[in-house]
This record gives structure tokens, sequence and C-alpha cells, in this order.
DNA sequence: GAGCTTTTTTCGAGCAGTAAAAATAATGCT
DNA sequence: AGCATTATTTTTACTGCTCGAAAAAAGCTC
């Protein structure tokens, strides 16, 4: 029974969230737009946009601009988000990077740390203590938003922790087993939330294109390791939804090729940038993946390909090969009707497309739903970050802002 | 924006849910202890029955009995749905045969007619027409009844249609393609609800074990077919949640044995009854697949396998690879807590416990977060009638019941 | 400044929920 | 029998929220 009592006060939370939502999505608003756009009463728009207005959170902004030609009627006021009611920091944690950045409410980037990460930084110093650092350095920096620093999130990659406090896998060396999101919330005495990097590119690409935005997506990343995000209908499947997805470690061929992570026959294995690269050098897929690959050698490969090395072209065959068996068994569970590839790999869709298809034609879902669309989105950064971005300052507004009390009306 | 606006209109509906579905899982109960199971006031909870029992969905039970010895106190009152409030058919279609139940609105059987099904039904009558023969049958043998049936329910293999209105696959011969639930809906002048029969196995379990009820479990049918149905902490996936598993159908081995939908290397073509036996028999995997095979020859297989024949016990062998890669591709988007077998082949799990095991082993989730607890549960009709029903009976709760208008109280 | 148009606010009604007091119905003791 | 005790159920008084309708506000045009 997760089903909670509602009563007048669920019903202000719940109200005041859909408008919080409808400024999140559509910018700066006037109030018989949002009432529209939300089907609330103008009443309650006003009554609500109050409270918001006296708890300092939106703010009136002067006229929109004329706009065009003759207008007539009293002129709508916007309301928007007021930019210093809020502050989070986003960590974008990665095999080689570290990205902090300070961001407003109204989600406009403040300031931004990135420093370089290596197999020894965490050997060196605890995750909880190279990131706190960072965040100290972020505080002093903006020293009016330190104390309004609401919540913070991290990006990585690898298998989360069931209670949410670190990670019980990662590709990052000696970041597993670390309760960093614990130690943190609790020295910088704010919610801490940490996200699988695949989770957010799918609610990235969600607000990046429009199209996408309620269609079901499955977004692959493709690069130095093999992971997905999936949304139906709009949604974005989370953990408790089921869509904790380590698809780059679904197994592909029963002991196949040497993974990373240890285990044979991985997805990655075959479609990772390391194992196109062993691949297409004929060696043996039984030999220990490298444990980087420079970005340099994996966009030559991928020239090659293009100009028609045979090698290069079979690897990414064989990479399609298992994207394409992967999604068709993912597509048995969900399905989506976009698939959408990301990072470096992307590049290489059309070498991949062929037997990525006939793995999908091969399936008893793909021949009655048909083929769902493929296609690939180049940009990798921004729809993680924008993901992060989006999905904290939505867990700030539903569970900071919503859920302030209202003040008394005289 | 999904999201509705919320006002008292929704807060009444929200509530009374609540209090049917206390009563749903927990019998008849009296005010004080639903109060204290919903989270109502008893204020609240006196209100909404006095609603109830002047609507006539629940009435007052006499004396709860007088149980333990010494009762001191008002005694409570119980109440429990009126069993002839309302009334829903439900129809379980199989290979073989159609059972068509009448069940009042407390879950009690009052009818049931079954009928056998051969390839031939759906050649010579239409679905709906099939259907709706037994939809009079059961009207006139039950005339009370009949005019207050409020839903109708339909359990199906095979893949459903977008809109609900009928399936685009089906083993069932000549059903796909039939929009029979409409059709039915449309003659009846009642709400048709479609349900997958892995997904009610789902629901079933859930209300069959009481440990299971709020656990992440997925449900496996192995028999004519291979089927699963998810929950994850109490929550059955839906096609919305991305539950809309054709688990039997995922691919096992690219190229392989060939299924009886026409594919190959669906896990069913191992794990079914005619692919164990095909296996079992040494027939090519590349044969046709049997139509239909004789629950005698399948229990005679499993027990040969009890009695050592390695043949037997190859087959099973099999059967429990193909699973358990299945399982453990399946882990990488899901994590149960539980994989429950049931159907007709749970009895060979001893034969496939070892190789499902090693599967999983080989798979990085499990080698992390360990193996998942499997066991078998031999019954299987019962789970598919109990998760039919109470699906069914929860939506008459929450839609046709909790959405009444509430009485003027003076 | 009057008239027009569109946006925003105000006001009273209605409804659902809570807390606390009152009513109810049995038991137990004198 | 009469009255205190105990536990359940109902009633009462009050709060908070949304909504519809009407009023007020704000700019533009003439």
């Amino acid at each position: 029974m997760t089903r909670k009592v509602s009563d007048s006060d669920s019903v202000r939370r719940e109200n005041r969230g859909l408008l919080l939502a409808a400024l999140r999505s559509g910018g700066p608003q006037s109030r018989t737009v949002l009432a529209g756009l939300t089907g609330l009463s103008h009443a309650s728009v006003t009554a609500i946009m109050q409270d918001l207005l006296n708890q300092r959170v939106v703010e009136e902004l002067s006229t929109p601009g004329p706009a065009d030609g003759r207008m007539r009627g009293r002129p709508a006021t916007l309301v928007g988000f007021r930019r210093q009611a809020a502050y989070v920091v986003l960590f974008e944690l990665d095999v080689n990077r570290l990205r902090a950045s300070l961001v407003d409410y109204a989600g406009v980037l403040v300031d931004r740390i990135e420093t370089a990460v290596t197999p020894q930084t965490f050997a060196a110093a605890s995750p909880t203590a190279f990131l706190l650092e960072h965040l100290s350095a972020l505080r002093q920096r903006n020293p009016v938003a330190a104390p309004l620093i609401r919540r913070i999130a991290i990006s990585v990659q690898g298998i989360l922790d069931r209670d949410g406090s670190g990670l019980k896998w990662s590709p990052i060396a000696h970041l597993a087993g670390s309760p960093f999101a614990t130690e943190i919330a609790a020295e910088a005495g704010v919610a801490v939330a940490v996200h699988k990097r695949g989770r957010l590119l799918a609610e990235g690409t969600r607000w990046l294109d429009p199209n996408l935005h309620d269609a079901s997506v499955a977004t692959v990343f493709i690069g130095s390791t093999v992971a997905m995000g999936l949304s139906l209908h709009g949604q974005i499947m989370g953990r408790s939804e089921g869509g904790a997805t380590e698809f780059g470690h679904m197994n592909h061929i029963p002991n196949g090729a040497l993974c990373r992570c240890g285990m044979r026959g991985c997805i990655e294995a075959y479609a990772a940038d390391y194992g196109v690269l062993r691949t297409s050098y004929s060696v043996p897929e039984t030999a220990t993946p490298a444990p980087a690959v420079p970005t340099q050698q994996y966009d030559s490969l991928i020239q090659r390909a293009e100009q028609g090395d045979r090698a290069a072209t079979h690897g990414f065959n064989l990479a399609g090969r298992a994207l394409g068996f992967g999604l068709s068994r993912m597509l048995a569970m969900f399905d989506p009707s976009h698939i959408l590839l990301v990072g470096p790999g992307a590049r290489a869709l059309s070498f991949m497309r062929g037997e990525i298809e006939a793995a999908l034609t091969a399936s008893l879902v793909c021949s009655i739903n048909g083929l769902p669309v493929i296609s690939a989105h180049l940009d990798e950064k921004e729809p993680i970050f924008r993901g992060l971005l989006m999905k904290t300052l939505a867990a700030v507004d539903d569970t900071d802002i919503a859920a302030l009390p209202s003040e008394v009306r005289v």
C-alpha cells in the first residue's frame, strides 16, 4: 500500500507542481497562458502565483515586448523563475574527467570547474573528499549562491547501490563501494542524488528534441562504454520503474568476447570503442581490453571505415550485430518507437545500421510492430548535462518548492 | 503533460479508492481498522462509508463473532463488499479451451462455462461471435446478475494491439486481427479489457503468496509457450510501464532453433514443451514445431528425466540454458529479487536450475547483486484466473465505484 | 477622457478532510 | 438493577483548496 491519503495539502502540492512544471518546460508565461496550459482556473493560478511571488520563488517580468503589430487589451505580465531562488550543483563524473557546475534556479550556468580524472585519482583521494573539494571551491567563488544550494546531483557510470548511496560497480577506478552520496549529503547538508549516465541521456534528449519529448525512445550511448536510457510516452524509466538498464553488459554471445567488466560476451565487448578496435585489428577477443582508447584512435578508425577500409568496416559490422541483437532482446520487453544513438560511436551508424536492422527484422516483435526509427545524434555532452540539470531542477520544484506551506491569505 | 489538475473531486476519488483497495485486499473490516489501514481519519471513513452504504456498494455485516474470549467496548461492525453490487465476466482464452466465468463484486464465482477450442474454432465463428455467445449464455442463466455486469476481461496470449482492441499476433489460430474487444464492448455496452496471460500470472502470484506481494518478481510461465510477467515493488509492469514482455520470443541464439512464431532462435523454441521434446528426440532444430503437444507426452518426458534418462535431461538442460540467458538478458534491464517458474514446465525446474544459474552467474548484474531466488510454483491455472479477477475488480473499484458522485449530506 | 479589449484579482460557494467532543453499545463490578 | 469502564462510531466545528462569476485593472484607439 504505497498510496497515501489525499487531502487539501496534497492538492496544493500537486497543483503547484503542475504550475512549476509548466513554467519549467515553457519558460516565462503569463498567468492566462499558464491557466490554459495546466487546466487550472484563472483564480487558482493567481492564488498560487501570489504565494510563489511572496515566497520569492518566481518574479514578474516586465512587459513581454510588443511583439506582433498592434495588440489590444491589458498586456500580460509574464512570470518566470527567480534565478536567485535556489541553486543546484551538478557533478558529471567520467572515466577521465570531472565537471562540476553551479546552476541557478532558472537553469542558467553560473560557474563551472573541470578537472582531469585518472585511474589514480580515487586511489589518492576518497571520492567524497574529491567531490567535496570541488563543492567548496564553487561555494567560495560564489558566496551569494552558496547558502542557497538546494540539491547536489552526480552523474556516474556503473551499477547503483540499492539505496542510492553510491555505486556497486563502476568502470571508474576505485569509485565503487564508497558511499559518497550519503557522505556528501551529511557534510553539505543538502540532498544528494546519484544518476546513471544512460538514464540522463534519455532525459536530456527528451528536452533537446521536442519531437521526442513525449515519444518512446531508447537512447543508446556508444563510446568507451555502451549504455542505454529509456523513455516511454515521455516518462523516463527509472530504477523503480524497471529501467535499471545495464544494457552495455547484457550478454550478447555466451562465453564470447572478454569485456572490461570481466565477464564475457557483453554487448560492450563488441560495440564499445575498445571492442571495435580489437575486432578491426584482429586481436583475439579473449585479449584483455585496452583500459582506455584515445579519442584520436577511435576517430581515425571511423575515418578508415568511411574510406572503405575492410577491417574497420568489419569491426563496426560486428558492433552493429551485437547492438542489433541486444536491441532486439530489449524490444521483447519494451517497445520504443525510436532508437537514438548518441556518443562518439554514433558517427559510425551507417556501418552498423545494416546489421542492426537485420537483427531486428529477425525478431517477432519487429516483424509485427515494424522497425523502430533508428537515428543518430552526434552531440553527447549536452544531453547528459541537460538531463542532469532538468532532473535536478524538477526535483527541487517538486520536493522543495511545491511542498512549501501556503501563506495565509488576508 | 499527463498530470491532471487536482481538486476536491480527485481527493474523494483517491480516498474512496484507498478504502476500496483496503477492503479488497483485507476482506471485511471495521471502520476503525480501515482508518488505521488507510491512514484516513475516523470521520472520513465514516463519511465515505455512509456514501458507499447509501450507494449499496458495501453492506454492514452482523457482528464479527465474539472471537477471543473477553472483548470490551462497543463491538465493531464490519463492512464488506455487497456481493450483488456488481458483476464481472472473465474470459480465459487458451489454445485449447475457453473458460467463461461470472463473478460477483466480492470475488465469488457465480457461474462458469467451459468450452473446448480447436484450431478450427475461429475459422468457423468469429472471435467476437464466439465470445458473445458465451456471454449470452451466462446472462440467461443468471438473469439477476445480467444487468449488473460492469466489466468484461479477456485473458489471451500473443501481442496486443496498441489500442487494446484485439491482438496483432497470437498462437491461437485465426484470432489475431479481429477487433473483438471493441466489438464486444459495443455489443454488450460495458468496458472490455484484454490482458496478456503473462502479466496476469504476475498479478495472480502476487495475490497468492503474501511474501511476494510487494517484492519484485519475474513470473515465468513454461508450457506450450514461454511467457513472463513482471512486478517491481508490488507494481505490475503493464504495457505503458514497459513490461510488454514478449519474453518467450526474445532471441536466444541468432538463427537458432525454429520457433512456432516462424522466427528462429526464440527462447520458446528451446524451452516450451515442443522445444524440449524436439531436442530430447534429437529432431533437427529446424524441423517444423509440433502444433500441439499432448499433456501426457510432456509429463512422461519429465518423468523420464526424473528417472535419469539422458536424452530427456539433455532437453531440459538446453531449455534451462535458453531460459538462463534470457533471464540474464532481462536482468540487464530489470532487477527482480525473485524468479518464479509456473506452468507445466515448472516441475522440471531441477533439471534446468543448473543451467539457469550458470547463465546468470556469467552476467555482470548477478555477479554484483547476487543471484535472485529461483523457485517453482506448480499450480498455473489459479494464478491466471485470480490475476484476471483481481485486476478486473480493481478496475471496477477505481473506475466505476470510486468515481461515483457523493450523496449530499444533510 | 470615453470606449474597447484582454488580463488579473476578488468574492462567495462548495466540498473534502481533520480534530475533538458526543453518542452508542457492549462488559464488569457492586 | 445501576453505574463505571472501554472501545467504536457519529456529529460538530473548523480549515484549506478550487472554481465560476463578476469586478477591477491596464493599456490602446479615437
